[in-house]
DNA sequence: TTTTTATGTAGACAGCATCTACATGCTCAC
DNA sequence: GTGAGCATGTAGATGCTGTCTACATAAAAA
């Protein structure tokens, strides 16, 4: 356990890689990504990444592996302060959780989602969706259990509410498709209230006036 | 007004290359798209490309540009046979044209949502663009004086509508987020009847009791 | 201390997008 | 028709990229 971190030649290359990589994609995009420019940016030959990464692929796999664990946390942690008794306001926790999550990382989630690392996935990454896909699961059947969409095929409605804070996500990280939605349509709501809002439309909570869906007769009206 | 496509050196280059590149994103994905291959493939020099296409950003653009118009008019088609007093239906209708389109043509689907096009966008890109969003405005204005969701903020609906089926082609579109879905939830719905119902959940049906495509009773069962 | 292994280096190679100078051949004015 | 001008295609150069190889260095293991 020694304290330096520049044992071997560089240190904790790998690592090192890793952090810079995740820092590019952050700050310039995915398609800026270059195991090249990464050696150069770390001080080390053009041909070292390859000693702990088979390919650039490979890489890609690890940072989409991490940022599935991290949505995934992201979304389970929302549901900390709810009430367990109440299984569409955990799920509507979760889908805040998630959308927070992708917009405050919007180049990572692209990554997650992006068609390619999917081709290239290993293991690990297959896991880590895997898992994130098993919570979102459960959460979906208990919210259904308890008179959420009741009589709706399982997979439609899965597909439904994950397609919503996914497509939202899609939508709003990416400015060629949000902002001329944005600037067509004037509206009284923060970007908070906007997520909020479009969440609770997918995952109504009971408490909520918002009339679930069809305010035909006596809605609120005051 | 000749006959002969011949004309000049190649004849339409231009076309040519547009049509290739947009069967090899059909075939091979966005990534594997490459200048040199598709004048390879043509049988002319590498250069002869950029004598038509600045550069292969402007190439994806006017791909882009294509593909929007391309989805505008398939949801626009799917409208043509439904009730011009319904909007709700209207709506729903242009939502399942939309996502047939989508999951009919995977690949241009991600490359007119996929960041980096944005990012080149010229004016007729941009154009095209706006014309769906511009569409899908006012279907859905249309629905919401006809009582869907009556009191909600307009740009969360348009939100909430547009991330339904953005979300849901994305996922279908990406095997590596869609099989594990598919893989997990048995059902009794096919494809099409799958998409429907997702469908008909963000949009609902006045007629239907939200189950139309529940098959329990009397289906025409063995 | 010697051997083995992990890590980093330097060069080569092929593929890519893009730029340039040059060649070809159609179009149009005369 | 003929020649000028222009649109189109060619061929090479440049500098990027990922990946492979042989080699070098240093830590770990024996």
């Amino acid at each position: 356990m020694s304290l330096t971190n520049k044992q071997y030649h560089h240190g904790d290359l790998k690592v090192a890689i890793l952090e810079h990589a995740a820092q590019t994609i952050a700050a310039e995009g995915l398609e800026a990504l270059s195991l090249r420019a990464i050696a150069r940016d770390l001080g080390v030959s053009h041909g070292a990444p390859n000693r702990h990464f088979k390919n650039k692929a490979q890489l890609l796999a690890v940072l989409a592996t991490s940022g599935w664990q991290q949505i995934t946390a992201a979304t389970l942690q929302a549901i900390e302060t709810t009430e367990p008794q109440d299984p569409s306001a955990r799920l509507n926790a979760m889908g805040r959780g998630f959308l927070k999550w992708a917009l405050e990382h919007p180049s990572l989630f692209q990554t997650i989602t992006h068609p390619d690392v999917g081709r290239y996935a290993d293991a690990d990454l297959k896991a880590a969706q895997e898992a994130f896909r098993s919570e979102i699961k459960m959460a979906v059947e208990a919210s259904q259990v308890a008179g959420r969409h009741a009589d709706t095929d399982l997979l439609a409605l899965m597909l439904y509410t994950n397609a919503v804070p996914f497509g939202a996500a899609m939508i709003l990280s990416n400015p060629f498709l949000s902002d001329p939605l944005l600037a067509a349509t004037p509206t009284g709501l923060d970007r908070e209230q906007l997520i909020n809002k479009v969440i609770d439309l997918v995952v109504p909570l009971d408490s909520s006036p918002t009339h679930l869906s069809q305010p035909s007769l006596s809605s609120g009206s005051h």
